[in-house]
DNA sequence: CCTTCTAACTTGTCGCTGACAAGATTGCCT
DNA sequence: AGGCAATCTTGTCAGCGACAAGTTAGAAGG
């Protein structure tokens, strides 16, 4: 069962994109080659395109992978700790600790962004934001909660792309999480 | 003089990086190909390799060209109206101008990050965002004035970002600038 | 006017990639 | 035991980035 067969590997799909995370995390999804993925899962050059079609079918996959982990990790910090900043904190750590599908889930034009898959995943995801801003006082929000909802989410969302990018100065700090709370005390406070 | 010659184009390294920005707002940055740009410039497929090295090179004289415009912008909108919500806003609409730029900046593993003249425009860009919040008053800021500084930055690009990939959901409209006003209205406000 | 030199551009080629077509193997189901 | 569908392989093609070597335009200097 742990020999590598010649046929029928019996996991091929999930190898594949355990193989195309670690492919990101060394050198980003612009490099990405569908058959360097093969060679790391030890098929033939035409084995993904079974599962995934095309390389843009391998991205919606990853893609939709990573929505279903961002919205498990964000509901799990609201049911937890019912705070609007932890649910913050947990959107940033997810990017930093997920890097390689943070990378491609924001980036549509890399993979199928109709696909109904990654639709219902990413819809499910962003009830996590939007039932934390819940939590606020409802005085601090006003009369329309969306307004809110997109200042909690782009604070958040920008300041991992900035981290990952490497965009920030240095005096920001190694420890994203201390550096989003710092900052994000900015956000709905008197 | 507005012949097509077959050698000494004249302006190549300008037409080739404004034929990027037109391809990389039909299909993206990943789409971009060094041959396509030249068959657009109506040059041999070698001919962009003279100028800009390879793929990483046009990539990254692209990205300094948007840094530059970018700092511009900024700085534009500080002096002019002292305020740092205007900067914030110069900084969506330069995104929303300038998709193919903007997309290219940021995305640090398409191009050369070491490149002396890309940091120096880089660093220069930043100092709009950092002098926008030294209009604030101090104590909202506080004694450091970093994590403000990196707080209005990220909601500003989190929200380009978001804009730009098409995450936002419908009801935010289809005005940027209406969109950052009733958002960044929960930042440094009391 | 003529030579010479250099930057700008072309042609040719290589290995790699994604996509597709057609064939081989395997395990499941009856 | 036999069929069958899913899984994976081999073979091939055009497009791409990178490199090497050759060609041309135009400037610089006598």
């Amino acid at each position: 069962m742990r020999e590598r067969r010649a046929y029928h590997h019996g996991d091929l799909r999930r190898t594949l994109l355990a193989a195309a995370v670690t492919a990101i995390n060394e050198s980003g999804p612009a490099a990405l080659s569908l058959r360097d993925l093969a060679r790391r899962a030890g098929v033939s050059h035409a084995a993904p395109a079974h599962h995934f079609g095309d390389k843009s079918g391998l991205l919606t996959a990853l893609a939709t992978e990573g929505f279903e982990l961002l919205g498990a990790a964000l509901a799990d910090a609201r049911e937890r700790t019912g705070d609007l900043l932890e649910v913050g904190v947990a959107y940033v750590r997810f990017a930093v600790d997920h890097r390689a599908h943070f990378e491609v889930m924001f980036r549509p034009d890399l993979y199928d962004a109709d696909d109904p898959a990654l639709r219902a995943a990413r819809d499910r995801s962003g009830e996590g934001l939007s039932l934390g801003v819940a939590t606020l006082p409802a005085d601090r929000v006003g009369g329309d909660a969306l307004p809110a909802q997109i200042a909690a989410w782009s604070i958040v969302h920008g300041f991992a792309t900035l981290w990952l990018g490497g965009a920030l100065p240095p005096e920001v700090g190694t420890d994203p999480e201390t550096a989003v709370r710092a900052m994000a005390r900015f956000l709905f406070t008197p």
